[in-house]
DNA sequence: TTTGTTTACGAAAGTGCTTTCGGAGCGAAA
DNA sequence: TTTCGCTCCGAAAGCACTTTCGTAAACAAA
């Protein structure tokens, strides 16, 4: 690889002079910098990312931290997109991206010693101690479904989409109004849940406890036992809104199961429009959170906090509701 | 953050010895190399990787590829989960995973500049001229699903498990078997169809083409398409052999749209084992890749080549069949 | 005793960049 | 004429490591 040295000495000045004109520092002339910049072109020579980093204490490197011990990682299908817009952002702006393990040594002491400027933690176990070093530190962090005190957050806006999934359905005509909901240890739980009761103040309906269940987890086999749950009821609901797509394909099966149709005689709604919601039978109606505004947006926070500028401490993204054929009129029985 | 220098200092001895005892030079005494590594312990020093990086050229850093323009980088169940196999293998070998991505300089520029040690090809544009150099170069590179002269490859054995698809179906008194193809242009694709074929002359089948289609994509609708193509032959098949799971979810919709049963009147098998099999109606029989063992191969081989020892050309990994509910066996007409 | 061999360590030169600081050159002001 | 203030540039000191090479000391061999 060629290097400043060489750079230098084919433009005729010294090496300090080439890091100045590469780094747009104004005391070098017009023209000793464009003859420096044409020979860098002509070269092909490219600052070694190491060196820079030793000097300057900054390595133009974002890391990502995500947990493992929650299968909801590189695998989830939401947070997946999210990190997908968010890399493609900061890679526009001259960044690399690089997992952060923190075994052994912890986060916090890994982005220093790689010297990482920023970091977005996708999902983590909150109760990680290594979590809370690294929160505490100075090095500048995002989140997405996970508050923090202090750290700037970026998410779906959950009540008012929830809001919106009652006054849908309600507008079908339906008044018993089920929610199958997240576990409330979650951000993401708890103001969906949140959201379907000011929904229902909203349309004077009333809020029956029993229609509410909270799953243990944000998987099919919760769905299944839920509505199972909802079905057994004596007088049960005509529509149900479900905290997430995978749940929610778990109680189209329940309604099968139970001889019914869903969309036809019971309306069920999801949360995150997964590829699979477009391809359930039938189709599921289902909110969706876009991951490309909260990725982007996410991106834009941090490279905005490593340059210390102001940012909004938390930025809701509004969801909308997709309609496919799980919901419909309330039948006139 | 703590240097070597201060280390040195509390020691007692010069930078080099520190350096050396972390190194494991053996010309360091017992009692001295305690003594250090006591310190360090204390202190808790940690190398920083920018120098160690700019004096040795290495940088403990793997570099992952995979291209966005193809929907099937990190968002597709497959990869993503062969992702993080080797993630926590190569992590757990002391290396950190990060993100080429080749806009400006293309990726064998960027490895060098990052002094990246290897790099893991997941996914990508075989007509990308910047994977041609990076292939070309003189960087330690695995693949998956991508063969390419010299580069080790790790992947499903695809016509093993295609033949024991055939195999499985034929045990179930099924003759008249189609094979929905993915892209030929793809090497699963390809072998998937010879593996059906090995299997239909293993079991003395007649090969008809008008069984087999090839699916443009492997996605959801290519499968809906050519399921129909299939039902609207004059003499259905009985089972079907979908080269993915994603489309075998088409063939599913189409088949329920016929009227008949999936799993009754028509068998399928799709590839793959997405999250999303086990939950379909009825649950997808399919063959589950091994990303587990496919992403820790692909990590092992990596690690030895930057070794320099010796590594399999070509691994490839069983996949095994999961029987659940849209096989059975044929009706007696 | 001298000579040769190990062993254990440190001085110092790199590694490729940034940044401070000083100085040369030059025109303008006094 | 001197002084001041600019602009443009380079020498050199970092940055935190690795690695070569020299050497002192200790010991063995002759």
């Amino acid at each position: 690889m060629v290097d400043m040295k060489e750079v230098a000495k084919l433009a005729g000045v010294s090496v300090a002079t080439v890091s100045k004109a590469l780094n747009n520092y104004r005391e070098v002339s017009d023209e000793t910098k464009a003859r420096i910049l044409h020979i860098v072109n002509e070269l092909g020579y490219i600052p070694n990312s190491s060196a820079r980093a030793l000097s300057t204490k900054r390595s133009q490197l974002i890391g990502i931290v995500y947990s493992e011990h929650l299968h909801i990682g590189l695998e989830h299908h939401f947070f997946s997109g999210v990190l997908e817009a968010f890399k493609k952002q900061v890679e526009n702006a001259g960044y690399d991206v690089f997992f952060i393990n923190g075994r052994d040594i912890g986060y916090l002491k890994k982005c220093r010693v790689r010297g990482v400027d920023g970091v977005f933690v996708v999902t983590a176990d909150a109760s990680d101690k290594g979590l809370v070093d690294l929160f505490n530190g100075d090095i500048p962090c995002v989140t997405t479904d996970m508050p923090w005190n202090k750290i700037p957050l970026v998410y779906s806006d959950n009540v008012d989409a929830s809001i919106r999934a009652v006054e849908f359905l309600y507008q079908l005509g339906h008044t018993r109004i089920a929610h199958i909901a997240g576990p409330q240890t979650s951000i993401a739980g708890r103001e969906r849940l949140e959201g379907y009761r000011s929904g229902l103040i909203r349309w004077g309906l009333p809020y029956d406890p029993k229609l509410v269940v909270e799953a243990a987890e944000y998987d099919n086999d919760n769905g299944v036992i839920a509505m199972r749950k909802l079905l057994a009821l004596p007088n049960p609901p005509t529509a149900v809104y479900v905290m997430c797509d995978l749940t929610a394909v778990g109680v189209l099966k329940a309604i099968t199961e139970a001889g019914l149709t869903p969309g036809k005689d019971i309306s069920v709604i999801g949360f995150d429009d997964i590829e699979l919601a477009a391809h359930t039978v039938p189709p599921l109606t289902t909110i969706r959170q876009d991951r490309y505004t909260i990725g982007t947006t996410l991106a834009d926070t941090l490279l905005k906090l490593i340059e210390k500028q102001d940012v909004n401490p938390v930025t809701r993204i509004p969801a909308k509701i997709i309609v496919r054929e799980t919901t419909c009129a309330i039948k006139q029985s």
